[in-house]
DNA sequence: ACAAGAAATTAGAATAATTATAATATTAAA
DNA sequence: TTTAATATTATAATTATTCTAATTTCTTGT
């Protein structure tokens, strides 16, 4: 359990001014036992349900963003027609089941080192990332 | 070189009918030295450019995905605003410099074995896909 | 080979996802 | 505190994708 005024200190303490509209994404997306994964539209009718207010869709855009930038969340990469974002931004993996399309987490040492041979000249490997999809 | 009348063939055999804009489709795709990757939106603007007729974007997104699902398309997971395809369609993996928004193929002898130590009961692995990010 | 019916395909229109910006709120400076 | 500067919100606009009515292609029977 999170207290209201130590999201306004997180918030604050990253250059983020701690709005009531951030202060109840806060609220859904980190007040919570486990780690999970969702959609901007999840999120958006969490919201809702969770804490009987309403911020505009544009607005969870917005701060999913930035939390995204300021490291908070995770942004996962697969092919759906929304994007996924995971409250757990340790590094770690994925399973996609296809069919019912969700996710699983996979830990680091479910997956074991992954070694890349091949270098581009001027980069530098910022992550890498497994998707493994699953099917019946 | 790949002649018109073997784009026909192919389609005849995957039970797709070989209309005008699908052949179109086919040689902007196929008729080509390297595989390439290509967003949708790309690929309707090649359309033009190198046929001089105009299909539909419409008729784009229907026949990629029917190439898709027929297997002469790769779908690459990665969270970008538009999908990318492949006409790679091996099993092989992906640098994505973030930078510049672009696409690199990385050979599954460059990336190595990966071993998923987890299961889910009553899934099996369909693909094993590895995206490797990089920045400056 | 041709016509009629069945099935697949096309592309305009509709919807869904995301972003840009004008209006509003928050903070910093005096 | 009031004012100015800056950040944030949410409507409106844009972009990405899908739906479906109209059209085309294919199949079957003759």
């Amino acid at each position: 359990m999170t207290s209201k005024q130590e999201f306004i200190e997180k918030l604050r303490n990253s250059s983020l001014r701690p709005t009531k509209q951030r202060i109840n994404i806060c609220e859904v997306l980190f007040n919570r036992d486990k780690t999970f994964h969702f959609t901007i539209n999840d999120l958006f009718n969490l919201i809702k349900d969770k804490t009987g207010e309403k911020v505009s869709l544009a607005t969870v855009y917005n701060t999913v963003h930035a939390f995204h930038k300021k490291g908070y969340l995770k942004e996962i990469p697969i092919n759906s027609n929304q994007t996924y974002f995971d409250t757990n931004v340790t590094d770690h993996h994925h399973f996609f089941d296809v069919k019912e399309e969700k996710l699983i987490d996979l830990k680091n040492e479910d997956v074991g080192p992954i070694e890349i041979q091949k270098s581009i000249p001027g980069k530098k490997i910022k992550s890498v990332e497994v998707l493994v999809k699953l099917e019946d």
